[in-house]
DNA sequence: AAAGACACCTGTCCGC
DNA sequence: TGCGGACAGGTGTCTT
């Protein structure tokens, strides 16, 4: 379901619990991607000091220790009224003195939702991340160093999020289509100028898509129940077949580490060595 | 150290 | 209508 753009656009959706005190905690389902520990029952009486994201884990700072949410491929956050009936897939719930309930929910259970008593950006998952794309560390330059040792396909390279954070298939699929690059070039083949082309599009897209407030796909909604509007701005992903809009010829498909890749065949050609 | 396989899960859709 | 299989927005670990 998210990729950074959801993610951003769900934390500022979160923005009502600050000051907020947590009043009590239920966790229905401990089984996510690692479980959800009991210490979480240490945050009632904690008071919510900030808000914060890096890469696409959020980052809710309290009074008595850090909250650390993913959302995984299916998971979602939603405020609501703590007398709200749970729905199916209601993982954890954790209710506010405002009135206010915060519901996490994940189908498919690929998400985390940790108490950590330490500082968030030490755990090992924060701290091995790569740049954030909307800082100003990640530049052309950047990339440019990173892939000079690697062959791999650059739609990897760019999703690696030990490389950049926040770029999932979506993004990716759009942003090498606006930079006309073949997806499968191997990363360390393709010029700075190649990559000055990636980096700016790579941010734009991001940028755009935190304005419409996400994409949405399937069910995806922000923390107020919202839809996101970026889907009508995609060029290629989910668009096999169908006529690039800049040549006509039908977008293609391939998979690439078993994820769908749309490009087009004519705009993005192929590399030649 | 890079790169690939595999793991974790459920829901939906498509073809038979 | 039911069933099996493919696929879905992510990311960690293990093996080669």
């Amino acid at each position: 379901m998210p990729e950074l753009p959801e993610v951003e656009t769900t934390k500022q959706g979160l923005i009502p619990l600050l000051g907020q005190q947590i009043t009590a905690v239920n966790i229905r389902q401990h089984r996510l991607r690692q479980l959800v520990p009991n210490e979480l029952h240490q945050s009632v009486g904690a008071q919510c000091l900030s808000l914060s994201r890096r890469g696409k884990y959020i980052i809710l700072q309290t009074s008595q220790g850090n909250i650390l949410i993913h959302l995984g491929m299916s998971g979602s956050l939603r405020l609501c009224s703590p007398q709200e009936e749970y729905r199916k897939h209601d993982h954890v719930t954790l209710n506010f003195d405002n009135q206010l309930s915060l519901r996490y929910h994940d189908p498919r259970r690929f998400g985390l939702f940790l108490w950590l008593n330490t500082d968030p950006l030490q755990h090992a998952l924060i701290a091995s991340l790569g740049v954030e794309p909307l800082a100003t560390d990640f530049t052309a330059d950047y990339l440019y160093q990173k892939s000079r040792n690697k062959k791999l396909a650059i739609k990897q390279f760019i999703m690696d999020s030990h490389i950049v954070v926040g770029v999932g298939n979506i993004y990716a699929n759009e942003a090498l289509f606006a930079s006309k690059i073949h997806p499968l070039t191997p990363s360390n083949q393709l010029q700075l100028a190649d990559y000055q082309r990636l980096q700016r599009h790579i941010v734009d897209i991001l940028s755009a898509a935190i304005i419409r407030g996400g994409t949405t796909l399937r069910d995806f909604v922000n923390s107020q129940g919202e839809m996101g509007y970026f889907q009508q701005e995609l060029m290629v992903y989910g668009k096999e077949g169908q006529p690039c809009i800049i040549c006509q010829k039908p977008l293609q498909l391939v998979r690439i580490n078993k994820r769908s890749t749309i490009y087009c065949s004519q705009c993005q050609p192929a590399f030649c060595s």
